[in-house]
DNA sequence: CCGGATACTTTCCATTGGGAAGTAGAAACC
DNA sequence: GGTTTCTACTTCCCAATGGAAAGTATCCGG
């Protein structure tokens, strides 16, 4: 692996390219969503989480989070009875990422009054 | 406004809906690249603006950077002249999103072998 | 008078995503 | 014993979204 001095990556196309992925992967709108949901509510079976998350489609739900356990952020626990019960939550990796996150909630929080009065300012132009 | 006992703002259903509203808006990868190349680069003009996002559409960037200078995040400043020259800038609530974001490309940038690895694994099953 | 420069805008088409209905299979209800 | 129920999807159809490329506006230099 090439590092700089201090340790750091060094920022090569090969690696921009590699982070350039994961990010367009990770800002997306219900997987954020879906990760909120989880870190504030632990382990959680498909349908729930649809209603935790609010506005999701089955089929995206679905989608959401097969990117999510193919990428190492979730856990798909699948137990064999019928009805069908499968339930899912973060892994280590997923907690980290929903940490990450952390910083753009708070932001948000702080921040919506703000967006929202320079919408109106930007309306009325 | 409504307010808990340390200060913080209580979570009501209006709030939810405003701070998911912005959520939506700001998790876009479109968004997230420009905020990161305005950051980078300070004061740039549309088209190397473009450049530096890289595999953007002007549709696309034109519509990202309408979206944000509505939100406050930029400040869009025309020279009448021709050839137009146009170019865009950060406000103080875009370089504070910026900086919230921080937290995520330093998640990505630490964390991708991990999820390129998690999809290998996940691959072969 | 043609081409170049810049920041879009428009048009056409492929892909994406939402909504609703369908599927599987045992168990509980009538 | 037939029917409904329960959950986690999957599929189908259609509307909305986004990309690629061409068009627009305007002046200046050759």
């Amino acid at each position: 692996m090439v590092l700089s001095p201090d340790g750091t990556r060094q920022s090569t196309p090969e690696v921009d390219a590699l982070v350039r992925e994961i990010i367009e992967r990770v800002a997306d709108k219900w997987t954020m969503l879906v990760l909120e949901a989880l870190e504030e509510h632990g382990t959680v079976r498909f349908t729930r989480l649809g209603e935790l998350v609010g506005g999701v489609s089955q089929k995206m739900l679905t989608k959401t989070l097969r990117q999510m356990e193919s990428d190492g952020l979730i856990v798909r626990t699948v137990y064999p009875v019928i009805p069908p019960h499968v339930d899912y939550q973060l892994t280590e990796l997923g907690h980290t990422l929903s940490a990450a996150f952390c910083g753009v909630w708070q932001w948000v929080e702080k921040n919506y009054d703000a967006v929202h009065s320079a919408r109106r300012a930007f309306a009325q132009k």
